[in-house]
DNA sequence: GCGACAATGTTAATCGTGCTAAGTTTGAAG
DNA sequence: CTTCAAACTTAGCACGATTAACATTGTCGC
């Protein structure tokens, strides 16, 4: 009854609209989405409350619903988003060592994992059991097959490279690399790490290391 | 005013106590946590409440605060429990393979993933946002230190062992694993990785091949 | 233009929750 | 047996999620 309307972000609320402030609120959608994710970095991912964002856009506490399915659906496109932006940074970061296959690899982990470190939060909302049921998003599913899409990529193009196991199971490859990846991230972001991680220089120290140890571990593995 | 109780699990609730039913309830703080633990397996980690598990004990909403200091005490006392359990089950598995370093670096991993993969709600218990502030809850981060302190002396040991690149610092060695072992775990509990880990065969064949991996680059990080 | 309709919001109400204040019971100690 | 403190209870406040029923307003067919 109110779900089922998931992309369309600030291009157009419906067909024509998109003027003045235009409807009875403009688009509230956008604006309740910003909103989450503003008051999901600042207060943490339970710190949210459908009526407070709703407060904050100024209508009433039902008003969402006509957007998104309740809470979990809010904070369900917010992890969305989330996703689309960490696939922007390390697709960027990427891009920005190309060709070389060691510096690629850590230029995308570097990115994750800053990422992480910087909207912990958010980070937490992508991943975490907030959105309980996340098969039930096919859009979140998407934006997250995206994401780590492109650590397999890019393991596949270390493997061309002739740099990684030619044997190994880009799959398996790609399981060890992710994993390593995220639990770095993860440990940062639940504070588990604050006794070595707190600068920014540690951070992409830390980062770095972690890179390099699994980048030999894969090139090694061919079991 | 209700905090700073938290050890003494199942031996006495305060002097001599502990014999039929005893005191008012009994040994409430004990069966709060029991019921608690039960509830997050259920429901995950959000769905339990306080109020439930009072009612569950057959007690009012406000006799757990007796205990515990609110919600978060009760979660956090959880989450102590959780790791107890879980250096237990390393610890097990690691003596089970003694003697052989790849073998107990293989045991450990596999017991923390599967601890993770077994109880997933607990586990996320232990490291989410559920207990904001770990550093104020004294006995979560002492759990939590003996837990990881496991990982940390299996590399010693093996380092000691001239399997492990002699140069590189344990630290960084100590963090690479943890972290490895952390994400996959992580990616499990979050779903993240259920198109390819279905049955505990799958779990297993995931799990060595990541603990070989990162073994591998382990052995050979002597940047 | 002008109804009909669907989209968008609002109000009001229900129910569950965390937490606190103010008693009440009960075990233990003097 | 009196006294005291620990362990519970009752009552109540402030929220929040969600829904049902009602109101408003663009848009579209004519």
């Amino acid at each position: 009854m109110a779900a089922s309307k998931e992309n369309q972000s600030s291009t157009a609320t419906k067909k024509r609209a998109r003027k003045k402030g235009a409807y009875h609120h403009g688009n509230l959608r956008r604006a309740l989405l910003d909103l989450a994710l503003a008051m999901v970095e600042k207060e943490g991912p339970g710190g949210v409350s459908l009526r407070a964002v709703a407060r904050l856009a100024g209508v009433s506490p039902a008003a969402p619903y006509r957007h998104f399915a309740g809470k979990e659906g809010l904070l369900a496109a917010v992890a969305v988003e989330g996703f689309r932006t960490l696939e922007s940074k390390m697709r960027t970061a990427s891009e920005g060592a190309e060709g070389m296959a060691l510096a690629e690899f850590r230029a995308i982990g570097s990115a994750y994992v800053r990422f992480a470190a910087d909207n912990p939060s958010h980070f937490r909302v992508m991943f975490g059991p907030d959105v309980s049921d996340k098969s039930s998003h096919p859009s979140l599913k998407a934006a997250a097959d995206n994401t780590s899409q492109i650590i397999a990529d890019a393991i596949a193009k270390c493997q061309r490279a002739g740099l990684e196991g030619a044997d190994a199971s880009p799959e398996r490859l790609f399981v060890a690399a992710w994993a390593t990846f995220h639990g770095l991230a993860t440990l940062i972001v639940d504070g588990q790490l604050s006794d070595m991680v707190q600068s920014d220089a540690d951070l992409e120290k830390v980062g770095n290391n972690v890179t390099d140890v699994i980048y030999r571990g894969l090139s090694f593995s061919g079991l």
